[in-house]
DNA sequence: CCCCCCCC
């Protein structure tokens, strides 16, 4: 019954923030098209679903967001696809340059309806930018409105902005409202975190540039200076203190770059004003959302996320050269231990490890490191993650008295390697999880640019025996592919010959558990342990001489079982794209080892109950 | 205007 819904709603609601106050006072009655569940990506400052709705005034329709108090509306079901409601009071925050509506309470007027009328998209995009796009009628003065330093209606219906004032003029924004739309805002935030002052120098140029994640109530914002701001700013902000900050410029924030939670990102520019603030109420410290370490098995690979654990053990300072810089970056590995009765690796970098100091098993909490997978799970730090040593905090008190009381003694099921090199014979990988082989492929592991690692334990079900060595240099660590010459077995990479090659193995081999089954590839190391530690050259000796004694040598490599730790990664050839499985490692199960890992398991503080 | 976040 299309008299029910509030014809041309929909054209109203999309009208550009700043509109006037009429049409914050509408009450449309529409009808919901469409319900989808919004889960916020792990390590996102969310921690609440909340649901996208498709709204229809009969003509059209539009996207707009359920406030998470109007949830169980929908968990409940007392709103489904087609009921009709009256919206009685709802705001909007501009995202990505593009308004989106926010319903804050209903009426439902009814819960059964089909749908009526054929409703279509709204047609012109209505960011505040292109408001000279819409009927004039609908807009009025509304452009203009925008630009005012009024506070958006986002942040007059979610966050009253304080009427704190600075010069006695100045309103406080929360960072939530921060818009590039808005000139005249001022926040109020933490600065909790800054970076170094990196310098850079590429074909458009060179310069100096800092960071610092800036932070209130309502969230946090990433801010850089470059050049003059330097020098203006680095030593004016301090880690830990709050600031009035206003007149910097706003841009889209790259997300690609940066794992601060905020669409927008601020420039410090040459009249960009901060001035130290003292009354630092209402100003949060660094907000955690702890993972158990337990739990960073369920955390993807890549994302963000927080921990708090005791420092077990401080790995000696390394080093490692960069793939794709070449640079050498100077690398420290922490193991942390929490509750849960698991440990991590967590690798600080270049001047926060060279600086650590190894004190007696501090509780550390860090925020925003990168998980990552090698081996199970690991962390990392980013230049944007903090970490804060023995920090006064609840979490951090209750951890500590754990540890000494019962922690200190206990083992820890490792989510990642150690880092110095642990004991036994599956080394680093002792305790990584061995993941079924339709696992593996299920998880499209090795499909991102980047290779995925994982351990299996498999059973060697097919050996190909046609290439199962080349020819190669003898030079040390050289392992390239010689040509027989007039003059020998000439290595182009050492630009030498030699008499005879030496030959390694190069191994394809069918694996399978109870799951599945994959072809792994294995070179020399691997084909050592296969053919029960003899030479490639022994090997390629007998096949070239007698074929039924390499038959029995191939046998006695078949039907065994191994824990394989292995790269998984996509490579191309002639225009096809496959994973390829190498073989970082193969090691015999220890029944010893697995048996000792399984007591441990059953030990797990979380078992127990 | 940077933009790398690394290695096994």
């Amino acid at each position: 019954m299309a008299h029910q819904l509030t014809g041309g709603a929909c054209i109203r609601l999309n009208e550009p923030i700043g509109g006037d106050d009429e049409l914050f006072n509408m009450r449309p009655t529409v009808q919901f098209l469409s319900f989808k569940k919004v889960v916020p990506a792990p390590g996102s400052s969310a921690t609440v679903d909340r649901y996208r709705v498709i709204i229809s005034d009969g003509e059209h329709f539009l996207q707009a967001m359920l406030a998470t108090q109007l949830n169980h509306l929908v968990e409940d079901e007392k709103i489904t696809k087609h009921s009709i409601a009256t919206i009685e009071k709802f705001t909007c925050n501009l995202v990505q340059d593009k308004r989106l509506l926010i319903i804050l309470s209903l009426q439902i007027v009814a819960k059964d309806s089909s749908k009526i009328g054929n409703p279509t998209p709204i047609q012109s995009p209505s960011g505040p930018n292109a408001a000279g796009a819409l009927p004039q009628k609908t807009a009025p003065a509304a452009s203009t409105s925008t630009m005012t330093a009024r506070p958006p209606p986002a942040a007059l219906a979610q966050q009253p902005p304080r009427q704190q004032t600075r010069n006695g003029r100045n309103t406080v924004y929360p960072i939530e409202s921060l818009s590039p739309y808005q000139n005249h805002w001022m926040i109020k935030a933490r600065v909790s975190q800054k970076s170094d002052v990196k310098t850079w120098s590429n074909q458009r140029g060179e310069g100096k540039l800092f960071s610092v994640t800036l932070m209130d109530e309502t969230g946090e914002i990433k801010g850089t200076g470059f050049n003059n701001a330097v020098d203006e700013l680095y030593d004016k902000f301090q880690e830990g203190k709050v600031y009035f900050v206003s007149k910097a410029r706003v841009n889209l924030a790259k997300k690609k770059f940066s794992n601060v939670q905020n669409e927008y990102e601020l420039t410090f520019e040459r009249n960009t004003e901060v001035e130290e603030c003292h009354d630092v109420t209402n100003v949060p410290t660094v907000r955690y959302n702890f993972v158990d370490i337990g739990k960073l098995s369920e955390i993807t690979k890549d994302s963000v996320c927080d921990v708090i654990g005791v420092v077990k053990d401080v790995g000696q300072l390394g080093e490692i050269t960069s793939k794709t810089t070449n640079k050498t970056v100077s690398k420290r590995d922490l193991t942390l231990v929490d509750r849960s009765g698991f440990s991590v690796r967590l690798t600080l970098w270049g001047k926060q490890a060279e600086t650590f100091v190894a004190e007696d098993q501090p509780v550390i909490a860090f925020k925003g490191v990168k998980v990552g997978d090698f081996g199970g799970r690991t962390l990392s730090m980013f230049s944007s993650s903090t970490m804060q040593v023995n920090p006064d905090i609840p979490d951090a008190h209750a951890l500590r008295g754990w540890f000494d009381a019962a922690g200190v003694d206990q083992n820890y099921q490792a989510q990642s390697s150690s880092g110095g090199g642990g004991g036994g014979s599956y080394g680093q990988f002792e305790r990584a999880e061995i993941l079924p082989v339709n696992t593996v492929k299920e998880r499209e592991m090795g499909m991102s640019d980047k290779p995925d690692f994982f351990l299996c334990r498999a059973t060697i079900m097919h050996l190909k025996t046609e290439n199962i060595a080349y020819p190669a240099c003898h030079t040390d660590g050289c392992n390239k592919k010689v040509i027989e010459g007039h003059d020998g077995w000439r290595c182009e990479r050492c630009d030498r010959s030699w008499e005879k090659p030496q030959y390694r193995y190069i191994v394809s081999l069918a694996a399978a558990d109870y799951s599945g089954q994959a072809w792994l590839q294995g070179f020399n190391d691997a084909g050592q342990v296969i053919f029960d530690s003899k030479s490639a050259d022994e090997v390629v000796e007998v096949k070239d001489r007698d074929d039924v004694a390499f038959n029995k040598i191939v046998e006695q490599a078949m039907g065994k079982t191994y824990n394989f730790v292995c790269r998984a990664k996509q490579e191309t050839f002639n225009d096809s794209t496959r994973i390829r499985y190498s073989i970082q490692r193969i090691l015999p199960v220890s029944y010893k080892e697995e048996g000792a890992y399984l007591a441990n398991l059953l030990r797990r503080s979380d078992w127990a109950r």
